[in-house]
DNA sequence: CAAAAAAATGGAAACGCTTCCAATTCAAGT
DNA sequence: ACTTGAATTGGAAGCGTTTCCATTTTTTTG
């Protein structure tokens, strides 16, 4: 049982390859008749295109990649799933790199990726999506690509990506800390520069002031998206004598790393001090009390941000007058709805009512 | 600046494009003059040979796929990139197959995968690697694969996998409570029927009988790798009237839940109860106190499983008789002492004498 | 030193697809 | 029915490697 080519289903369909080829890659100029003879054929043999043929044989190719560089595995693998299913789901395959956004010659490295693998597309995730240089060395390349990143709304300029609305869940975030009764709420941001935590902040300090509460710099502690960070900064405010009721971490570890610190200081959650985070990562369910945050899914978005990629790379055959219009849409564009998501608030046990002073 | 390929790489050095095949493979008859030519040329114009056109153009591939079924992500992207760094070293492409193993037709998508993507060679983790069916299909594929699995020490039969040596570590850490003064202790296992779970076991009992110990039956409880387990199982136990001093959790994540019961139950960790994980995963850091475990490299491991399976997916050029001994040997076969691994005990603040009752 | 054996190299045909261009078919207009 | 231009199809030349086989070069042997 050797293997199945083009050449075997335009015996069994009666036609030339590349009439096959052209179903194959859905090209308006093919009778219907004969579109169905050719997939009956197909899947009669139960044929496959081979990837590295279709590769070798176009200027494009039928490799998608992801550029990630963030230690969070949590996020990283559920961006991967959500990649790889709708990769997977449109006969491309998929190359991951990991790599280290803070080289010297991290551009020449994803140069290097897209020339030496012949890339069609690249999606990044943070902070790789945030970094201009990226992004200019990618339309520089010509190569097709999708940033997932933190903002607010859809900017008209940039089309290709898909945005989370950091700003609006950590406003819900915080105006739920608000409604439990708390005005003295800590935020412990994540690396500065990053995108997400800039966002989350911004949200913080818009539910704020949209109610009432001054914002109090003293309040916003810089640090970094990690456990020891949040337990840190949670030791250092806890134990001044600043009046806090509540903390919102920037990411679920922070908010685990604040729950700890809270733990030694012996200072209940959430009796004596909320506590909320954001993500809805492991740490968040398993953390004790479980923590109050947003949720948001990660191989939803990556499965968006890999189709809007996915569609981007398909060459935009002009379709013929008449004919084709009843022919269902292949090239279904993605619209706004999937471009732009919003975590949404999850509320567990770290939170509760301000303590009545 | 377009494409460099093996034609300017012949013309460079002045030799037939046959020739800088033949040198790229590594392929024994090449003259040490001609080959330095070649590498120089090739260092010149930095040459990438094209993926797709070398999985076309032979019989055999140049892609390598990871297939897993596991939902500790933290586990399988450690194992992750360590293939990922040992196959872009030796220039294969990677693909990520996740998969379901308890599906029916686990045997068919793998067929699949390997047919569709042309695999040369797959690495299997557990439970997949432990599972007789997809061992057998993939022999009659004729596909090269490595398996990385939990066992005592290599069996001659089996020279394509990478053992971890579960067993001996799960004696170190029963040993290690034992040496605490702890004479009752449980053990909470994994899934049953995974490898790493009975094997861990084996030890825990091996340590308690080698220290005169009897193995308590009871005190050995069945259930999963999560928290929720380890939680619920530590509520049972601890609020029964059991004699418990001590809990090893088959995972950090079974640990980190008992740890969580204990606290429900006020009973303190470690004075009171000493709770060991294994595997070093971030819950073991993050939990509180931090577990003792077991530490291994998943990524360590999983770099060894993929030179692994590159040494077995060359083929065996035969050799030209006198020639060639003096140049470095570049199949390095993969040495007895880079195919078994066995995780280190890493004491840290979960385990303490036992109480003196 | 010639002849034979072994080693090194090159030529050219695949590999399975895409795509340019030319050939054929179709339908509308006269 | 006859033209004509558009729609549809097919032929064949790549894409960048590998590999079979033939050829040339080097080494060994008698």
């Amino acid at each position: 049982m050797s293997t199945i080519t083009i050449n075997h289903v335009a015996d069994l369909a009666g036609v030339s390859i590349t009439t096959v080829s052209r179903v194959i890659n859905n090209e308006p100029s093919v009778r219907k008749k004969t579109q169905e003879k050719v997939l009956a054929a197909i899947k009669e043999l139960d044929y496959q295109p081979n990837l590295s043929a279709r590769n070798l044989g176009s200027a494009k190719s039928y490799v998608m990649a992801y550029a990630y560089d963030n230690p969070n595995t949590y996020y990283v693998t559920g961006m991967q799933n959500g990649i790889l299913e709708a990769s997977r789901a449109q006969g491309y395959g998929l190359l991951i790199h990991p790599c280290d956004s803070s080289s010297d010659n991290i551009n020449e490295e994803l140069k290097d990726l897209v020339r030496r693998s012949r890339i069609a597309g690249l999606i990044l995730t943070p902070p790789l999506s945030e970094m201009e240089s990226v992004t200019k060395t990618l339309e520089e390349l010509d190569v097709e690509f999708v940033r997932i990143l933190s903002g607010e709304k859809l900017e008209g300029q940039s089309d290709n990506s898909i945005i989370v609305n950091d700003r609006k869940a950590a406003y819900d975030v915080t105006e739920h800390l608000i409604k439990l009764g708390h005005k003295h709420i800590a935020f412990f941001s994540g690396e500065e520069g990053h995108g997400s935590s800039t966002e989350r902040l911004e949200g913080y300090k818009m539910a704020l002031t949209q109610h009432g509460i001054p914002v109090n710099d003293a309040l916003i502690i810089d640090g970094e998206y990690s456990y020891e960070s949040g337990d840190k900064r949670a030791r250092d405010l806890l134990s001044s004598n600043t009046q806090v009721t509540a903390i919102f971490g920037c990411n679920d570890e922070i908010a685990a790393g604040a729950i700890h610190a809270a733990r030694l200081l012996n200072i209940s959650v959430p009796s004596q001090l909320s506590i909320a985070g954001f993500e809805d990562s492991p740490y968040s369910r398993q953390a004790w009390p479980k923590i109050t945050t947003a949720q948001q899914s990660n191989s939803t978005i990556s499965h968006s941000a890999a189709e809007l990629l996915i569609d981007q790379m398909r060459p935009q055959k002009s379709l013929p007058k008449k004919t084709r219009d009843a022919r269902e849409d292949v090239s279904r564009k993605i619209g706004p709805e999937n471009r732009l998501f919003t975590p949404t608030l999850l509320v567990r046990e770290s939170t509760g009512p301000a303590p009545s002073v």
